[in-house]
DNA sequence: GGCGCTCGGGAAAACGTTCTCCAACAGACT
DNA sequence: AGTCTGTTGGAGAACGTTTTCCCGAGCGCC
């Protein structure tokens, strides 16, 4: 019942550790009639190998760390399932961590995950700059691919969305269907994704209305502060709200309903990242859809081409094009 | 920059290895002085120990495999995100797994994670019955508490939400506020928390009105089942929609505003989990809440005492009351 | 002064793998 | 026949800890 060891099979099957290591991992051939009588005894004794003494000696656990800012932000959920799922088809498991965005948090438990061994991290970083010097140290020790969010450049590989590239579709979007007075409700963080979405909103934006790029509010990434900026913004009487992410755009859409504003009739909403919410709000909020999916299948990937082939190689940064999901929030009016 | 190890640190600090191993560990006296030379040298090397290495000889990973049916669903990121933390606390990392509401994957992943020498896991399981064998095989080796789900009697130890206590919190509410013709929108999985809310929901309806027990639709716990049972009930003239979780209600409430029908006016929702979809919808759902960081709590303080007390001990299945969230959607009709 | 004791320290044996040697033996070529 | 090459198997050394012995020194006690 307890522990059955190499040792026991190889007793049981009549020959030696080093024979029954071979058949069983299959790192060098041996004869069939051996290979048979050792599978049968692992067989019948229930042998499990024990991860830790093969960690130990071969220098690699098989396993991976996750860090997240925030596992209860709605968009994270969906990409860990996809990356768990893509790593154990790939025979790895997940050690997961989430650091409740907070930058020294984040660099305690890279240290706990990389002193566990963790073969390679997969970081969504807190802080655009604070989580910099844990990220590059533990990028140092081992393939490290940044998600999501990024962490200054040159630091490690990197997957996320081309936030430009939303960002546009979604202005677009609005100038096709009309709408002339937009403003944005954004995030002011340094974080990548608040930077390049704001960045891509004032560079767009001027296309519809030179007034355009100015006509913006920037706080956080939730529906508090969604709620909160339209206020702000109330004054210059927009046609449209362009918002961050999804859960300002459901803030938004909450305190428009409150000031008994017509959407999509008065005004249109759009979000970012087309969180379960979105669809679920009423109006269904137009938003860009992230590929999750793709971007769980790019940093597996990525990660491991680092594993294979011994780390060697430029860094790379891979953009993926997002997809507007139109819903009713942005209707034409009549 | 490559490994440091207790050799490094004991050649480092002019001794033995094994009182390196000791004055780290604190697991036996030794002089201050050796003490004060080896605390210097191993943080001079930048010393961290080998997790596999010590894994392998003490037979304990300090490491927690967590399998859940399905991250996606919200009410598990809050789960998980205390779960972790409190682990965390502990000195422990967290193995996560997501089995997809397989249980057949469910069991390859509690496997896995047996072969990994977890000390201990922390299961919901997918299936109340197809989950079992795989659940009290696993249980029989480490420590196992079962969360949220039960898996049939005699398992192992659970801590979940008292799922009568919630139901009836709602049946009183909404009898106080004059709510006389409920209907029900269940879920018809043998999972424990839709039988067991299903049950709590024919008991303490009968009381409101004999018929109420009667008038229930049972399905998945979705926001699409949720629109659909609407339907399937609606001829009964309810005033008032009693959901087996929050995903439902959200439905619910999203065909009764197709339908034009007034909620709270004409008829009352109600919810169970208070995920954070259910204060952000319109109007905000009434709903149970589930107290996560206590089930957490109670959770980790199990597989403690399990970890410490060498598994001994009767079987315990900790209950924990859930708290009433009245929101809107069941405001008293004026 | 011998006897027990604690106390600080080292040598070395585990833990369960993987992997590098090395031995034995077969067949093939000189 | 002798050497070479390739194939199959075993013995044993790692990997980096923890832990069990054991030794010597210091100290109080009859």
């Amino acid at each position: 019942m307890a522990d059955v060891t190499l040792r026991d099979v190889a007793r049981a099957s009549g020959c030696s550790v080093a024979t029954v290591s071979r058949v069983l991992a299959g790192t060098r051939p041996v004869g069939p009639e051996t290979a048979r009588r050792v599978r049968e005894a692992a067989e019948a004794l229930g042998y499990r190998p024990n991860q830790a003494a093969r960690a130990l000696r071969s220098r690699s656990t098989g396993t991976v760390g996750l860090v997240l800012p925030q596992i209860t932000n709605p968009f994270y959920p969906a990409l860990v399932r996809e990356l768990t799922h893509a790593l154990h088809a790939e025979g790895r498991a997940v050690l997961f961590a989430d650091c409740d965005d907070d930058p020294k948090a984040e660099a305690e438990y890279i240290d706990d995950l990389l002193s566990r061994r963790v073969d390679a991290l997969l970081v969504v970083p807190a802080d655009e700059h604070r989580s910099r010097d844990a990220v590059a140290a533990a990028a140092a020790r081992v393939p490290l691919v940044l998600m999501d969010r990024g962490c200054g450049p040159g630091i490690a590989d990197s997957v996320a969305v081309d936030n430009a590239a939303g960002m546009a579709l979604v202005l677009d979007h609005l100038a096709a269907t009309g709408r002339r007075r937009v403003c944005y409700l954004g995030a002011d963080g340094t974080a990548s994704a608040a930077a390049e979405r704001r960045a891509a909103y004032a560079a767009g934006a001027a296309a519809l209305d030179p007034g355009a790029p100015g006509r913006l509010a920037l706080g956080g990434f939730s529906v508090e502060w969604g709620r909160a900026a339209v206020d702000l913004v109330w004054d210059a009487r927009p046609d449209a709200l362009v918002c961050a992410n999804d859960l300002i755009a459901v803030g938004a859409l909450q305190r428009l309903q409150q000031l008994g504003a017509d959407v999509p009739g008065d005004v249109a909403v759009t979000g970012f990242d087309d969180i379960p919410m979105a669809a679920l709000a009423a109006p269904g909020i137009t938003t860009v859809r992230q590929p999750v999916a793709e971007l769980a299948a790019e940093a597996t990937q990525l990660l491991g081409r680092r594993l294979a082939g011994r780390g060697e190689g430029p860094q790379r940064a891979i953009r993926l094009a997002p997809e507007l999901v139109v819903r009713e929030s942005s209707a034409p009016r009549p």
